[in-house]
DNA sequence: CTGTTAGCGCGTTCAC
DNA sequence: GTGAACGCGCTAACAG
């Protein structure tokens, strides 16, 4: 049997709520006292029950996740995963709640943020909008003690406690070492279909994609960067307009969402390309099944979800939390190493 | 607040005892009382506390890890897993144990199985040898009431409860499908290094990458497997041999250990080929960095080592586990996906 | 067959 | 400053 806290009060020679006062570093208890107790500890190597301490608080911890609203598969993804984590809600003490608020409408975030300050959530997990409204609604939680995660798209910088997603940077070097080599030395251009430029995250991949492509033995043009807005329909019209335009295409990599219009473009006209996209959902999926897409990249919204579940608790009891172990990898998936369809779509 | 026993009890007219008999499925209660509790149940939306299960019964799980000896490192890597998991063993109530015995050792692999059901475990986790002493200590395990997984290597029509590795023929594929687009219209014949056709994962990594290989565009010849017994001398003399005979030789898929004899091999003369290897290990990340190996093909330890055990805590208790959770992915490495240097080596 | 009672390890009033 | 006692949700003795 490991110590307790009745082998620590024994060997310190004080009661209970001494040793849970040093435990918990509350206050009332003498230098001398505390320094017994610690000795306890540390001799003893006690470990405190988590579990046990969860129950005797009866403690529960509100967590709140603003996502964007709208089609985004990725996002609705998301969504799933927070609910599916809710089921466990119950063992794990934490109620779990998602708001949506318009894509890219940093006042409607900030608003949504502050709303869970108001209502005394014990975490945020937000995906961020790269503005000033949404620096300051962090500031405020963070005064007003209540932890905040950016999820997905980061927001160094600002007071955020943590970020939870994948380092884009390296991400769109991934993408264009892929491309790269899938092309070896077939000759012909590259176009990149991105979301919007005012998303970190995007002008990340990017980056990182320019540098890979740039370091390849074989030099290769890319075109002008298009962008969709992340929406279907203008992705579709500026894919299908650039596979008319452009007779040498020999690659796409579209960095942001907005999936379904590419594929749409590609149906019509779209062998023979090397296409390398984001995020493993069902159309993507299905489409590195039959061969249109090469390489999909993901993020995998199911530990992000967890990771961020731990480390808002975490950060809400003041512990320090792992970061190595809360990091969140980059998943290549090619048609051979597709792992069987999750419960919602992946 | 959600329901407890007691709003059970108060709600059926029982007592908390008959409740718990309910709950756990003890004799000792009528049919008549035992349909009205679970109708209660029912009605509420009761789902048990594990955590205060747990402490209730002070129940600790003894698990043994059974592994091969040697220097292979993705063993050791596995097996700092297994320390790694120990040090949470406190707040799981699980007392982890790493037996290792000499590696493809059927009868050492049957007596450590034999000694952990002598020992009283409450589950083994294996990585299996395929013989047919291994199947009848896991029937005797079977027999004694103590759940067997077998790791990384299956036992398929054994009595094992549960697999916990990579589907070794999809991993093949993605070794040969990555090897042919990188390679594209580059002449040139490819070897493959195995450690021996007695496993079964080798011999379906095999199957899947020879598959894979013949279904390119481009035909391409495979030289005859070479086994290294996942020794690392062996390992690269006949690497080394082959480097020495095949002028044309533009690739190496290694699908077993004994990495570190091809790398001291590839040193020597080793520019301009395809290298695809197994596990990610501090020599694996260094060859990749280097650009010595292009794609590292992986699983991950620390995963499979929590998948075990919980698995093994489920089977224990009785509890059917959620097989899609618990199935692990194949990881694809390449130089710019790369994570950073975990505390081990990764 | 069913109910009572005493903990599991910890946090938290209250008194002293 | 410090300590005793109760309860979190559940299980397991022991009565009845």
């Amino acid at each position: 049997m490991r110590p307790t806290v009745h082998d620590i009060a024994a060997e310190a020679g004080v009661s209970l709520a001494t040793v849970d006062r040093v435990l918990n570093d509350r206050p009332g208890v003498r230098g001398v006292t505390k320094a017994k107790v610690e000795a306890a500890i540390a001799s003893l190597g006690y470990v405190r029950d988590v579990a046990a301490a969860n129950l005797a608080k009866s403690r529960v911890y509100p967590l709140v996740f603003i996502l964007p609203e709208g089609d985004n598969p990725f996002m609705r993804g998301l969504e799933a995963e927070v609910r599916r984590a809710g089921l466990h809600s119950a063992i794990e003490r934490t109620r779990l709640s998602v708001v949506t608020v318009p894509a890219f409408d940093a006042a409607a975030l900030a608003d949504a943020m502050d709303a869970a300050i108001a209502e005394g959530v014990s975490g945020i997990a937000a995906v961020a909008v790269d503005a000033l409204e949404v620096f300051a609604a962090i500031d405020r939680a963070r005064e007003a003690g209540v932890p905040v995660v950016t999820l997905v798209s980061d927001l160094s910088g600002s007071g955020r406690d943590h970020f939870i997603g994948v380092d884009n940077i390296a991400a769109g070097r991934t993408a264009g070492s892929l491309m790269g080599r899938f092309l070896g030395n077939r000759p012909g251009r590259v176009a990149v279909l991105a979301g919007s430029m005012r998303v970190r995250d995007h002008g990340e991949r990017l980056e990182g994609f320019l540098a890979a492509m740039s370091a390849m033995p074989n030099a290769r043009a890319i075109l002008p960067v298009l962008e969709g807005q992340d929406d279907p329909d203008l992705s579709f019209k500026l894919i299908a307009d650039c596979l008319a335009a452009v007779p040498d295409l020999a690659g796409i990599y579209n960095l942001g969402a907005g999936n379904r219009g590419l594929l749409k473009a590609l149906a019509v006209r779209g062998t023979g390309l090397c296409v390398i996209v984001h995020e493993l959902t069902g159309e993507t999926r299905g489409a590195l099944e039959s061969g249109v897409i090469d390489a999909v990249l993901n993020q995998d919204a199911g530990h992000e979800v967890r990771s961020a579940i731990r480390v808002l608790r975490a950060k809400a009891d003041g512990l320090s939390v792992n970061a190595a172990q809360e990091r969140i990898r980059l998943d290549i998936f090619i048609k051979d190493n597709l792992p069987p369809a999750g419960p919602d779509e992946e």
